[in-house]
DNA sequence: TTGAAAGCGCTAACAT
DNA sequence: ATGTTAGCGCTTTCAA
């Protein structure tokens, strides 16, 4: 039983003979204190092992957070659309407290647009920053600035290890590639040519892609799958039909029979050719819950998919800076989610359930 | 932009022309207010969208609240040892706030246990209640002392409709065996005979395993998988070697391919039962990330297990209770969780994640 | 270097 | 039926 009265900082100054404000200097380490009056206070927070009640100071600091989550436009893209439904979300779930969260977000296929959005992000003069980092160069400069700044930041979807943010939140990127492997393998009638597929808009994600592939050839490797050949085939920024004949031409001529695609987009893409070309006898493993996903996913043509969960890494990107400026609690260096495999018997369930 | 200030109670109370009390007393339908002063004061609240200040208005009613979780001891079982470290974390998350969190556990094999600690559950007069109803009949009665106090109750792991509870947090357990079905099937490299194992303790959860089973059957059927034969087989309470021996002789005298165990405890002692007898090629799809179950899933003994996250289950449950009570905030009526299919490479990413 | 006191927005007891 | 007011525990000015 712990029927007792929690302990007030009234309470710790009564004890240490000082007066409220003194004690508050000492739990927060401002203004100057007297050796004596510092050591009364530290022997009673230790005797009761004092909490604070974190509830009363966000409330009497009558102060409000500003957070800005820094993303790509999801106007323009199904899998940034689901990050940017996190973050209203978010913005619903911390409504009460005192923060105001404000979105911003650039286009994703060009640089420029990057920059001008980060300088944006400067001038709300946040206190903390969410980025999915897609443009490598431009966003070390921006956290150059951050950093020298003080304003803490965190990664999702992306990860650059020297940004040195207060936490990155994401996948390990290799082992999904086994993952994917895993089922792909699994599910395979007749060995033979596998494809890896990287399937972009532009070039900047290349060395992510090149992660899931590794992880996806080691898996064949170290289960001497001898029986069946990895190529990988790399299909840049061009147009649909275009790409829909190049990749209708790859399959037929090197006689393919599992598909792995390492982007959401691809997934979809890839599902359409093979769909419209009847080759449905061809196994598919891609990304992501998006609605084009879905769809092939219910109709058969895509067999497996790894959920990577955006909606909750932006969620989650936001919870955690929430409670590091308004409770100071220290987020988790790093957050690698699990590799969510869906399947057409599972999906439902992540379709229907809540955050999680 | 809303860099607007917050609207507090006191402006809606000026801009109704009313004190701070009578708003309050509308927002909240205490005392009796009238017609005039109801009206002008929800004009005001609709104009402005007021959203009271929920830290504020739990520091003012310097009111805790008592809940209590009622599940089956965690020293006896591995599957509850994971619900109870929900709980844990749970009391860890909400410490801040104005709840007292206490876990009372019960002896999952003894229903007069489950009656003798439900007492001591209204004894400690809680102002919510989360609960693992295993016990059927002596749940309901429970369920009523608590519907006549007026106590509002969360079920988790196992569902009672007829209990009507505030919240239901659980899996579909027929699709949970449709995910067993399909995984095994997809793995299974002779079709032939395939098994379906209910190994329990105690009677009292036979129903719901037995709906897992349906679901397991129902693909089958659906998919027309003809040349696969699905048998049920029932291991109640009995001594170990016994076990062993008798499972063995069934698997070896059917000529099983694939076994689906639709309980934790089960999966690995069936694991235990093949790896002793090296047949290794059977393929087994079981539940839970136990202990036991995780190692053999390393092994390769297991190869797919069924989460039904029974840490995330009963740290909603508090979550749940928790919003409602100090937040005011209805939980869902039923909260399916996602059907997480586990394997040996994506378990890592599953154990070495945080709550998700 | 320290303390007194006025908030933060809401609740609830007490008047009227 | 309605208003006044003293808290809740902490922060933050301001004066000493």
């Amino acid at each position: 039983m712990e029927g007792f009265k929690n302990i007030r900082i009234k309470d710790i100054a009564e004890m240490a003979g000082v007066s409220v404000a003194t004690v508050d200097r000492v739990l927060h380490r401002r203004g100057k204190i007297s050796e004596k009056a510092l050591s009364k206070v530290m022997d009673a927070l230790e005797q009761t092992g004092f909490k604070p009640n974190l509830i009363a100071s966000t409330l009497g600091s009558n102060k409000t957070f500003r957070i800005a989550a820094l993303l790509p436009d999801p106007a323009l893209d199904d899998y940034w659309r689901l990050s940017a439904e996190g973050i209203i979300k978010a913005k619903e779930d911390w409504g009460q407290y005192n923060v105001h969260i404000e979105s911003f977000y650039f286009n994703l296929y060009e640089k420029t647009s990057f920059k001008e959005v980060a300088d944006r992000v400067l001038d709300f003069q946040p206190d903390g920053v969410l980025v999915a980092p897609i443009f490598h160069r431009e966003s070390l400069v921006f956290f150059d600035i951050l950093h020298f700044k003080g304003i803490p930041y965190i990664l999702f979807n992306t990860n650059i290890p020297e940004a040195k943010p207060i936490s990155f939140i994401g996948q390990d990127l290799y082992q999904s590639g086994r993952v994917g492997a895993e089922m792909l393998s699994g599910k395979v009638v007749n060995p033979g040519n596998i494809a890896v597929m990287h399937i972009y808009e532009e070039i900047q994600n290349a060395v992510h892609l090149k992660e899931k592939e590794r992880g996806f050839r080691d898996f064949f490797a170290d289960n001497k799958l001898s029986n069946f050949t990895v190529s990988s085939y790399d299909f840049g920024n061009c147009d649909e039909s275009e790409f829909d004949r190049n990749l209708l031409d790859v399959i037929t001529r090197d006689d393919i029979t599992g598909i792995f695609v390492t982007t959401s987009k691809g997934s979809h893409l890839t599902a359409s050719v093979l769909d419209q070309s009847g080759k449905k006898n061809i196994v598919l493993v891609g990304y992501d819950l998006l609605q084009d996903n879905i769809h092939y996913m219910y109709n058969g043509v895509i067999n497996f998919l790894i959920n990577q969960n955006p909606q909750k890494q932006a969620f989650l990107g936001i919870s955690y800076l929430v409670n590091f400026l308004v409770f100071k609690k220290q987020p988790p260096a790093s957050d690698l989610f699990p590799l969510e495999i869906i399947t057409k018997e599972n999906i439902k369930s992540y379709l229907y359930s809540g955050v999680h």
